[in-house]
RNA sequence: GCCGAUGUAGCUCAGUUGGCCAGAGCAGCUGAUUUGUAAUCAGCUGGUCGGGGGUUCGAAUCCCUCCAUCGGCUCCA
């Protein structure tokens, strides 16, 4: 017999051998049939998996992320099942779950089309309905390798190749086996709903040297009503679309003919981001920063030093040539080097660090013609940037405070969930880094203290830092969970040296300073896009680019209509007149949609009475209020969403 | 950059197997209407069908090429 502790500490004994599934069975025939996978002692197993010794027991359904795992990574393997039915020879590399359902790379001698996917989700159906149960073997490396070989499949047989002889196991469901670890749901037969998404190019391992694959997206579920639901969710997220409400909103546009990844940022864009940046530079003086402006062009040699051109300068936009001395200017890609100069530019004592140099830094960098999308990534973008230049005894208390007002801008916006991820230097690959490994030690220790005594949840990533320094990233997902870093702050002993930056210590001998980088946006092109995704448009009022829009029931209202904008904003209320010869129904409606917060009716009787009908964006009438009472109800609520979260 | 898809008026979209001057709604303009809480009516304007090349008696439709956009991959100072 053995002991199996479950997860609320009762402990019962079953005899030796007995599985998963047959524990679950015995508390509850519901919970067997619903569960899909399990973990003994904390690792994820089939439910067919046999229990040799004393352990403890979990199981878990389609709301756990295990269960969900397991679900689609079978549904993977049903994916493959079908294919190497429809399309003999094709040859198969990995197919792993995802976050959001599962894919498989493949590589098939004719093309697979998204055209094709009906198809293959037929197929997938189909098989799915025989219920095939997932066996797992357990195989030698020799004999794993000679499976493969023989079927001719070369990516499968590089993947043994790496892996260590006795931790080879397949898994086999209907006429397909695969190599893998598991673990899996029992049987394809859970599997109701599939919907294959798309089809892309993948590189076989992530190399742009390799061969590149075909890669299937799909999700799948347990139930019908569940694929609806996510179809409609994607719906939704489409009408999120920064870029679809970028051009509605009038915020933003590109133009082929000034380039792509260019935006050009629309008046009511422009006032917008000029709110933001308003938001953000009133913060940085309570915080003692000092705002600079420096050109959008640099020397050539300015990036050598700072090492920017011997790692970006070949696939960066070419040097700019002057006509007659022969100089090169490059487009700024970055302002550190910049403010390292203004740094240098007098003599610095101890007594001034920090000196804290910001700056709304227009820069310019080539990316990939297939990387750009809409605001979230572009040529040509303003980084709300700042480089702190301290002492060795204030880089943490510096650190924790660029954090408080990371922390606090995405509370003011209401960006609650965010993943802040510590990004550090990649230690099999060193090379692609600048500096010494001592200096790196001291900046990627400094992060992760800073972020502990922040009580902050981070995430670690390797091979994520900067080639001069480590960062502290902040990443918020977009309306179809795809993740963006926004805030970042970086520590960096590097630049420093390259532009020999000093302090006269109060030992008289001069010191070297350490550079914080940080942006809490990261730049306002990207930030301005997930705020769209977040709000769906509908702007905090103190955001908001229109406040509140004056509707006159008919022209005979429109002078006391231009009475009331006068008046508002005078005080500072945004307001703006509607005197199109339009019906009100249709002025609200057309208003409503444009999301405007307020709008203001007003006839015959508000002009008698000197007030105006408020009317609420998405909650319709709320009475009526003389302009001093609105005025001031206006006044309280953009306090209230400013003050709210304000920092200390 | 790579794989795949898409590109018709300012916007959203029709356009059948290649065949009469390329259509609609919204927006815009003109006129009528003077309006009370999500679309008043009528008329008009607007397109080298992404650019270029080719096939054909004839191309939005077929082929080639370039550009841009979208979904991924790679990249992201």
């Amino acid at each position: 017999m053995v002991k199996v502790t479950f997860p609320d500490g009762s402990v019962r004994e079953y005899a030796k051998g007995t599985t998963a599934y047959q524990v679950a069975e015995s508390i509850s025939p519901r919970l067997a049939a619903d569960c899909l996978a399990a973990s003994v002692d904390d690792v994820t197993v089939d439910l067919s998996r046999a229990i040799e010794s004393d352990c403890s027991i979990k199981f878990f359904k389609w709301d756990d992320a295990e269960g969900k795992h397991a679900f689609w990574h079978t549904s993977s393997h049903l994916l493959a099942e079908a294919l190497e039915a429809l399309y003999p020879g094709i040859k198969f590399g990995i197919g792993p779950a995802i976050e959001q359902g599962f894919y498989y790379d493949v590589d098939c001698p004719v093309p697979i089309l998204e055209s094709d996917l009906p198809k293959i989700e037929a197929k997938m159906a189909e098989l799915a309905r025989n219920k095939e149960t997932l066996v797992r073997t357990e195989v030698a490396k020799a004999e794993a390798l000679k499976t493969f070989t023989e079927k001719g499949d070369e990516y499968k047989v590089e993947l043994i190749s790496a892996l260590e002889d006795g931790t080879i196991s397949f898994y086999t469901n209907g006429a397909f086996t695969d190599l893998c670890r598991g673990p899996h749901i029992p049987h394809t037969g859970f599997i109701k709903a599939i919907k294959l998404t798309s089809v892309a190019g993948a590189y076989w391992r992530g190399d742009e040297k390799n061969k590149m694959l075909t890669r299937i997206y799909g999700v799948s579920f347990p139930k019908k009503s569940m694929l609806d639901e996510y179809l409609q969710m994607l719906e939704e997220a489409k009408k999120r679309d920064h870029r679809k409400l970028g051009k509605e909103l009038e915020l933003f546009t590109f133009s082929q003919r000034v380039g792509q990844g260019l935006p050009l940022w629309l008046p009511k864009g422009a006032e917008l981001r000029d709110r933001l940046e308003r938001f953000l530079r009133k913060i940085q003086k309570q915080h003692g920063y000092q705002q600079v402006i420096t050109p959008h062009i640099g020397n050539k040699d300015l990036y050598v030093t700072s090492g920017h051109y011997a790692k970006y300068g070949k696939d960066s936009f070419q040097p700019i040539h002057t006509p007659f001395e022969g100089e090169e200017y490059l487009l700024k890609p970055m302002n550190c080097p910049h403010h390292c100069e203004i740094y240098r530019s007098k003599p610095r004592s101890y007594k001034d660090l920090p000196v804290r140099l910001a700056e709304f830094g227009t820069v310019y960098r080539y990316e990939q013609s297939g990387e750009l999308h809409g605001l979230t990534r572009v040529r040509s973008f303003t980084q709300d940037d700042a480089h702190l230049f301290v002492r060795p005894d204030q880089l943490l208390e510096e650190f924790e405070k660029v954090i408080d007002i990371v922390l606090y801008i995405f509370r003011t916006l209401k960006f609650d969930k965010y993943t802040a991820q510590i990004s550090l230097r990649d230690p099999e690959n060193t090379s692609k880094y600048i500096g010494t490994d001592e200096n790196w030690e001291k900046a990627e220790n400094a992060i992760i203290q800073a972020c502990q005594e922040k009580g902050l949840n981070t995430v670690v990533e390797t091979g994520e830092a900067a080639f001069y320094g480590p960062k502290l990233d902040f990443m918020v997902k977009d309306a179809l969970g795809r993740s963006w870093q926004l805030g970042t702050i970086q520590v960096d002993y590097n630049l420093p040296e390259r532009f020999d930056l000093t302090y006269k210590g109060a030992d008289d001998k001069l010191h070297r300073p350490i550079m914080i980088h940080r942006a809490p946006f990261g730049s306002m092109e990207r930030f301005v896009a997930v705020l769209l995704e977040h709000t769906a448009g509908k702007f905090p009022l103190w955001l908001s680019p229109d406040q509140c829009v004056v509707l006159p029931i008919s022209e005979k209202f429109n002078a006391y209509a231009e009475e009331v904008v006068a008046y508002l904003n005078e005080y500072d209320v945004r307001a703006h007149i509607d005197d199109r010869n339009e019906k009100i129904g249709r002025k609200i409606r057309d208003n409503e949609l444009k999301r405007i917060p307020y709008l203001l009716i007003v006839g015959e009787k508000e002009a008698a009475e000197r007030t105006v009908s408020v009317r609420a964006q998405g909650e319709g009438d709320k009475g009526s209020m003389t302009l001093e009472e609105y005025r001031d109800y206006m006044h309280s609520l953009v306090q209230a969403e400013i003050e709210e979260n304000k920092l200390h």
